[in-house]
Order: structure tokens, then sequence, then C-alpha cells
DNA sequence: CTTTCTAATGTTATATTATTACATAACGTT
DNA sequence: AACGTTATGTAATAATATAACATTAGAAAG
């Protein structure tokens, strides 16, 4: 267990939903993953939606707002879960966690005109991926 | 008329749905922008959705992703429809177009490590507004 | 001017995404 | 055990968005 990174135990529901959305490898609607858990006794969507709002707050998985879909985080966790880059697929509609630390350092230091500097951001890039182009 | 920006005549519900959304001072959700055009005849749901669609095709209005909701074009419109970058406050929600020539040439010229190149990208950034802080 | 094609509109119904409200259970602390 | 807090369960409903199909308005060709 890194000193790094903070350890959040998962509940049950977070843990169910947790592993769907990890082995999926593509991102899932949170009505797909109600589907999905049901048989993990899972019924309701808001105990869906709320598993997914802890998750995403701990930096287990991100929203992909452009989808209202949702992605294991595959950046080291945590760390990023405040500064998450995507590159989407108009096509097949790929999506894969942007790693480049140019990039998020380029981005995390950005101030605008106003000097004002963000604690948080998402950015998501559209194009056409290998295979479809 | 430019020669430099193609025009778009706007149809009649589109640039009902347009002047609203310009004339307001802050992002307007579908479902409000229909409840106040109402007046002006549109009835439906999809009649609002249909011009915000092309409105956002065409450069003139943008959706904020993660607050499902459009905003006008403060950008010299059309040129940096597919290119858009906001900053929002997570307090009162003030929303602002970003417009920094050097943050846009990085992102427009950023490659990801498959050298993927992006035809598209939409930026939010997070923090708080200067009268929030 | 009339035919033809296309884009826009109107209308109803329905699908999809997300939250409110309130009751109950589990858990850690004292 | 008593308390406060977090997680769950459950039902109902709100908010966001699209499907399907009929009609109308405009542009372009003849
Ligand atoms: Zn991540
Ligand atoms: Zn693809
Ligand atoms: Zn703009
Ligand atoms: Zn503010």
């Amino acid at each position: 267990m890194s000193k790094m990174q903070k350890e959040h135990t998962l509940t049950k529901n977070q843990q169910i939903v947790f592993d769907l959305v990890e082995k999926s490898s593509e991102p899932l609607k949170a009505y797909s993953i109600l589907f999905n858990v049901q048989k993990k006794g899972i019924k309701a969507p808001l105990q869906v939606y709320r598993a997914l709002d802890r998750l995403v707050e701990i930096g287990k998985i991100h929203k992909i707002e452009s989808r209202n879909a949702f992605i294991a985080c595959h950046n080291s966790s945590c760390q990023v879960a405040k500064a998450t880059a995507f590159s989407i697929c108009e096509i097949c509609e790929k999506v894969t966690e942007i790693s480049s630390a140019g990039l998020s350092k380029y981005l995390t230091n950005f101030k605008d005109k106003d000097g004002m500097k963000y604690s948080k951001y998402n950015l998501e890039f559209f194009g056409l991926c290998k295979k479809c182009r």
C-alpha cells in the first residue's frame, strides 16, 4: 500500500459496480451497469448512481461527460481524478484515457486572463482511432 | 458579411432559440429554453433540441457537457466550434468561454502517443470564480 | 408556373439519465 | 448500550433526449 495514495476501502455496492466497470473494455452507462449487476442484488438506479458518484470522487473511475458513461481509471488511479483527458473515436466510440505528462502539466498550470487558477479539469478529444481511419 | 466566415441563415426556430441563448448571461438548459419560447410558438422538446443541435453544429452556441446546458459563442463564432474551452465556477456555476491563443494552439497541435491527431476537443476547467473565492 | 427534391417543422409518444424523499441497516466511537 | 455517521433499500418522479411519422416550406430544375 503506497504512502502516496490514499486507500479507499470500497463498500459492497461500490465494489460490485467497480468490478464491472473495471473489467469492461468500453465505457459503461449507468442503466447498463444496473442491468448487469441485478444478479448481484443491486436493484435500483440510485444504488448504481451512488456507487458511481463515490467511485468518481475517489478517482477509481471517470465520467465521460459527452457520453454519459463511465470508465475505470487507467492512470494510477486517484492521482489524476481531478485532471482527466480522453480521446474518443467518433465512429467506434472507443475511449482511451490520455496519459501525457506534458499535457497535464500544461493544463494544471494554465491560468486564464483573470489569473484564475483551476482545481480541476476535464478534456475530451474527438477524432478517428487507428482502426477507423 | 465577412468572407472568412461562412454565413448560416437561421431558420425561424433556430433564430428564436438563438436569440434566447444569446441574451442570457448564463448557460441555459433545454427545457428552460422550451419554457421560455412557448410564447413564440415552439411547443415541443424536439423543436428545441433540433434547433440546439444545428446551432451547435454551426458554432453559434456550445454545449457545456458537464452541465447539459448551452451558451452562446463569444469567440468570433464558428471558428472555434470544434475547439472549445470553458471555465466553470463550482459555487455560482458561472461559465466563461476561454479565449486563449496559446491554449488552443497547444491543444490543436496535441498528438497522443500513437500520433493520433484530433479534429475536435472540449475542455472544461473547474474552480472558483473571482467573486466566489 | 409546376414538379420535384430536400430541409425544416409539428406532434405524439417514448426512451434514457438522474434525483428526491424517506425508511432501515451497518459501522465506528464513546 | 447510546450516539452519530455512512451506506442501503425502495418507491416515486424529475430532467434530459430521441424515435417515428405526418406535414409544410423553400430551393432548384424543367
Ligand atoms: Zn484516470
Ligand atoms: Zn474507432
Ligand atoms: Zn465559441
Ligand atoms: Zn462563482
